[in-house]
DNA sequence: GGCGGGGGTCGAATCGATTCGAGGACACGG
DNA sequence: CCGTGTCCTCGAATCGATTCGACCCCCGCC
């Protein structure tokens, strides 16, 4: 036989499906003894509660907000940042009954299809934790849905809740550190600049074409501390490996071209930086200082701690969370940015003398 | 307005509704013109397919696989095993329309309560990427549900589909390596015994106990080796910092009572105790050996290489992405144990002539 | 004893689609 | 001109629950 229904419990209850269905949700008055004659008979049957289907269509909702990861799964969550929203953001949803639907992004760049479950999935709402162009297919199928979406770290766009951190500011503030010990030639590694991503130092056209706003804020922090970096280098993402990349790329000079100070948009790329100074035989920091940004634990730094910009990362999860269920709830809830703080560890040091 | 139904389109386009279900699914004959007249009505009302909660209802699938990660996601993610799992996993299921709805595990060992998406979330199928006893309650709640369970690296349970390597094998092998080169001192470091999770050397008492089959199977490897380790250090978690934990209990003895060589079952931990030996003054490998399991790239060990036992873990989210597959087409997937290999890098070395 | 009210139960409509069998229109062959 | 067959379209049932308004019964009060 196949699985029983609300109305086969009612009918060996004696009861009607609408008292049956009074007894699982307890929406309405509903005796005792009559709610247990039912219960009983739901367990006499092994009927293990209302059909999830059956309630969502009447419902309208389907309890799930699609997660769209900017990226292959592998590559997304090898970020500690993404991962640690995500907790955030589950943490925060749980609580109501609200799942998680996990959609990746893109893969390929020349072929920017949408993931059908993009198209066609049940969610409530979607939420995009990395990127959203103005022009993302992703978003703009979401608005053919009427799917409300929330973006993290993206742009501000019309209709769209975007939800951030102060990482202009942080950046700004973390330059400022460098300078005030002395360094002058500072050099930066980004995050990648868009969906064609590059590993390379970028020159002044390629900068001006930054898609991802995240990597631009963070950018500007440095001009916003009176700093022209020496030089700008381009990940292809936030990874360790691309870090020690470019730290070879940045550092391999005579020490009197050599960037004394890197600032990297991301811990792990800072990370990947002090690794690779140390590869071509330089002291951190005495002979060059690297400040990440996200404040994140890096076992694998120890006993050294990176100077980094310290962003509240599952609180954000969490402000996405809640202005998820507000969005459900039929509000309107706005924009954020989340302060971020300063935190001065042991990669940076003064400026070598010349 | 509302968002609107089939029933609006197809008035709209002078059809009945079963007509204009016929032109969006394509199941069934209908005219090219009729369908045309269809798809432009729908267009003109702004609607952008048949509302998925409906269709689901209809055909009483969802097309949601449920996947349990053994944990709070934060601690999950950290190990990339179970990420790249994850991406074989939505790699293989998603050309077939399949999405993950991620489920956390019990977060409190004392509050094993399971998650109420576990009980009430709309999925076809669960995966479980971690652990899996005999009562798990989790499992339990599935088969009450009706729903059918894929249980990676678990115990082998009636009615449950089980995937896993040959892991027992694997580590036979690396520690037959470790007394080729002449080791008699091997400790191990072990995954997690179960959820209470201990930072510790665990006795014969504890050894005994062990809930979770990954730890146990890896642990039998030692012995099918033939080698009977002088200490077996429990871990929290696959992560670096408790490798290195691990490390400093393990390795600060006098030489003469000090392992030669560490066997560590993942990755993860290996590198911890690497760099817990390092911190201790110890040479890798001229002072003491060490190998993982997984077979991962693990950047900051660079440019070291570590000795491990490789597995196919993207291929191991396939085999799953399959079963699932298979599950939900009425078949009848059989348990799978993938095969491994040896990779010798160089932390593992000639024992120190004592 | 009659009447008002409230707690509890029920029937039927509804959510939005899919699917199956029936039937209509048209063409072609006899 | 009629019968047969093909191709397309339609109506109605169905999936499994929720929910609203109607209704009934019983209690208490006057």
């Amino acid at each position: 036989m196949s699985r029983p229904t609300l109305a086969d419990v009612a009918s060996r209850a004696g009861v009607s499906v609408s008292t049956a269905s009074l007894a699982f949700s307890g929406a309405g008055p509903i005796a005792d003894s009559t709610k247990q004659r039912v219960l009983d008979a739901a367990a006499e049957l092994d009927y293990s509660g209302p059909n999830p289907l059956g309630r969502q269509l009447r419902s309208g909702r389907s309890g799930i907000v699609g997660v769209v990861v900017g990226d292959a799964l592998k590559r997304a969550f090898r970020d500690p940042v993404s991962v640690q929203l995500l907790d955030g953001l589950v943490d925060t949803i749980a609580p109501a009954g609200l799942g998680v639907l996990l959609i990746p992004g893109p893969t390929d760049v020349n072929e920017p299809a949408v993931d059908p479950l993009i198209e066609s999935a049940a969610m409530d709402v979607a939420v995009m934790i990395w990127g959203g162009t103005t022009e993302d297919p992703t978003l703009q199928a979401l608005r053919r849905r009427g799917i409300p979406a929330v973006v993290v770290e993206g742009h501000e766009l019309d209709g769209i809740l975007t939800i951030g951190i102060d990482d202009r500011h942080g950046v700004a503030e973390v330059t400022r550190h460098l300078v005030e010990l002395g360094h002058r030639r500072i050099a930066t590694v980004t995050l990648p600049f868009g969906p064609d991503r590059r590993s390379a130092v970028a020159d002044a056209g390629r900068i001006g074409q930054i898609q991802w706003k995240i990597a631009e804020r963070r950018l500007a922090g440095l001009t916003d501390a009176g700093v022209q970096p020496t030089a700008v280098f381009e990940t292809p993402a936030s990874l360790v490996e691309h870090g020690t990349a470019a730290a070879h790329a940045l550092l391999s000079g005579p020490p009197e071209n050599r960037p004394t100070a890197i600032v990297a948009q991301s811990d792990l790329l800072a990370s990947g930086v002090v690794i690779g100074a140390r590869e071509l035989g330089l002291r951190v920091p005495e002979d060059v200082s690297v400040a990440g940004f996200d404040g994140l634990d890096l076992p694998w730094l120890t006993p050294d701690v990176l100077t980094t910009v310290v962003q509240p990362i599952a609180e954000k999860g969490a402000v996405v969370g809640r202005a998820v269920q507000q969005l459900l709830a039929g509000g309107q809830p706005e924009d954020a940015v989340l302060p971020v703080a300063l935190r001065v560890g042991t990669t940076t040091g003064l400026a070598p003398i010349p």
